[in-house]
DNA sequence: ACCTGAACACCGTTCAAGT
DNA sequence: ACCTGAACACCGTTCAAGT
């Protein structure tokens, strides 16, 4: 528990996450941080703005645990994978996930993510000018499905449930996104 | 400005959801809704049993503003006035609605909501076993569209964009949904 | 350049006291 | 029965001062 010298905003961040899943995003506070860091609270402005800079930046770092699936893998294979990533990722992050909805898709960590799913989807044999639209729309569907099944909607379903729900979910993804395929 | 006498929890409630609506869900202090009715802020104390069960309350009062759709409306119309209604709210209440996604489906003003989504699947031959799956589905997919164009996820696209992608995914919905109406 | 001490305004909540 | 005053622990944040 010696206090490490270097504090800057990835360590911060880093702790601001461990602390948020240990015990709640309402527990992730200023002083909680800097306790975890073995420094004052005062410390911290000078690596971030405020505590909604911190807490964004926060939301932000889980983008980049969604990763990236194999470019070999068709196109069913890739949308199955990019889920059960970000399903993982909601399940590590319960209280910090659905922060995803209210995060501007226009951070360089939401236009990071949203490169790798055009890419599918362009391998995929989506015309360009859907490409766009396609994308908001299934990652609106699977970050809503995650976000609901880690913070209480489904709180009275078994993982069971929520695993058929979401092969429900994707069947009909699939259905749906059939005439963009081209 | 007189301080009304009635001091109840749907006053509460009311006052609490004007606040929020008004100045954001930060802004809904408990000193902020006494103020708004009058009162000191321990007076709540007598209604609420806490400001998380105060929130709870906020957040539940708004299923009761999606109307119920016509019953006589062939089902494609019913769901399109239902996410209409949906995207109706969210926009009246930016700063809770993304809560909705967060609340557990077992509250009484839930199960009202879902009851209604029930009885129009049914009568669009949606079988019995299926009902609550594509329940699910259906609220996951609109409430998280809805929650992200409120709350900016979305929040550089222009309210006609915002149209568009909601009726490409309603045609999604629809096609998904295809197998289930039997 | 980076961290700290002291201070401020605000927050949720409890409890005994008032009516 | 219902509201209030006083009080407590905690929170985010600022600023001048330390190293």
């Amino acid at each position: 528990m010696a206090r490490p010298r270097q504090i800057d905003r990835a360590a911060i961040l880093r702790a601001s996450l461990a602390i948020a899943d240990e015990r709640g995003v309402d527990a992730l506070t200023m002083q909680a941080v800097a306790d975890h860091l073995g420094v004052t609270p005062m410390a911290l402005y000078r690596h971030v703005e405020n505590k909604q800079d911190l807490l964004d930046g926060v939301v932000e770092s889980l983008l980049d645990e969604i990763a990236p699936s194999s470019d070999d893998d068709p196109w069913d294979e890739q949308l199955s994978k990019m889920g059960q990533a970000i399903r993982a990722a909601a399940r590590r992050h319960p209280t910090v996930f659905p922060l995803l909805l209210q995060l501007p898709a226009t951070t360089p960590g939401a236009r990071r993510a949203r490169a790798r799913v055009y890419r599918s989807l362009r391998r995929a044999g989506v015309a360009a000018d859907d490409l766009e639209r396609v994308e908001r729309l299934i990652s609106t569907i699977v970050l809503g499905f995650a976000a609901s099944e880690v913070s209480g909607r489904f709180r009275a379903h078994s993982r069971k449930a929520l695993d058929a729900d979401y092969a429900a979910l994707e069947d009909l993804i699939r259905r749906g996104l059939a005439p963009y395929l081209g």
